[in-house]
DNA sequence: AGAATTTGTTTTAAGCTTAAAATATTCTGA
DNA sequence: TCAGAATATTTTAAGCTTAAAACAAATTCT
């Protein structure tokens, strides 16, 4: 019950899922498969339309949405990505001139990131695409659909949470 | 309604989400944030358990699912990467002594990769663990809800899948 | 058989990512 | 004040990942 359309060719970490594999597992797995097919295709489709990449086009999706300079720290921490990955990505965006570093008036450690006009322009292009290419990919759920799996999700999401300051007390 | 609980330390990508942003947007975001958690964690498990990497270890579970050897092609199939990543993963797998490449007697262009005895015995050191790893990180949900996500995910998968199809009118 | 195409793998160049070490600066408490 | 702890960022080394090019071998077509 419940199953999955027969792909010959195309095959996905779901294949060779067995029957005595528990539903966490399937779970799992069958997230990832979705979340790699959706990156694939967003990766696929920022090259193609302007020759970028997704992890780019977060964070100036991050701070676009943001009021105001972000400091490297904040972007860090809203993409749940290390501080040193974000230097490297504001670096390469700073080059094309999609965004500036500017020291901190307060804080001589602290760089802020903000849109160029020229970023901010570049953006605001690839947004109103983007968010159709995403509603696209989930046409076939209906409201209803969609909202369960969003709150399945969000359950999901306090579970992960819950267990793993369970593993790590905190500081 | 139907509100996540509030964080001061720790962000995600869907602290940004915004009032006029659609339900697919917030789907997608949320997804992200459930695999990245779940990555993440798994990542760390297995660096601290057996100083091994996610990648590495879903290679030796293709293995071990699969009856007899694979191909560097099958492999790259199952786990929706390129070939020129299995080629780098197998090589460091095979280094390790938990994989060995066999030239196929059929085909002279395929190589076949299948576990050594290590590396069985490796894996299923480290698989009773990941699995009950995964089944804590999914505990706070009941099997109804693990049952409803499932079908939903399929769902979504599905749907990715038609609209890629869309995109992309096949050969 | 021989040429053209297809298929399986590796190589290459570029970029993403992390953890850990190194720096620089700020904060805290005797 | 000033030493030590904490914080923000960058650097470094290693590994992951892709797309595209390069090869090698098999298949197809004439």
């Amino acid at each position: 019950m419940g199953d999955d359309g027969q792909q010959t060719e195309r095959h996905d970490y779901e294949s060779g899922v067995q029957l005595e594999d528990g539903m966490e597992l399937r779970v799992w797995l069958r997230l990832l498969t979705c979340t790699n097919l959706l990156d694939g295709a967003a990766r696929h489709g920022l090259k193609q339309a302007a020759d970028t990449t997704l992890p780019r086009f977060d964070i100036l999706a991050q701070l676009e949405r943001h009021d105001g300079p972000m400091s490297m720290g904040d972007l860090s921490k809203r993409l749940m990505v290390s501080n040193g990955n974000i230097t490297g990505l504001v670096d390469r965006l700073a080059k094309e001139g999609h965004v500036k570093r500017t020291p901190s008036p307060d804080d001589r450690r602290v760089q802020m990131v903000s849109l160029t006009r020229q970023g901010a322009k570049f953006f605001e292009g690839l947004a109103k695409h983007h968010r159709d290419w995403v509603e696209g990919m989930m046409s076939d759920l209906s409201a209803d659909e969609m909202k369960s799996l969003y709150t399945l999700l969000a359950r999901l999401k306090q579970s992960i949470l819950t267990a793993e300051s369970r593993t790590t007390p905190e500081a």
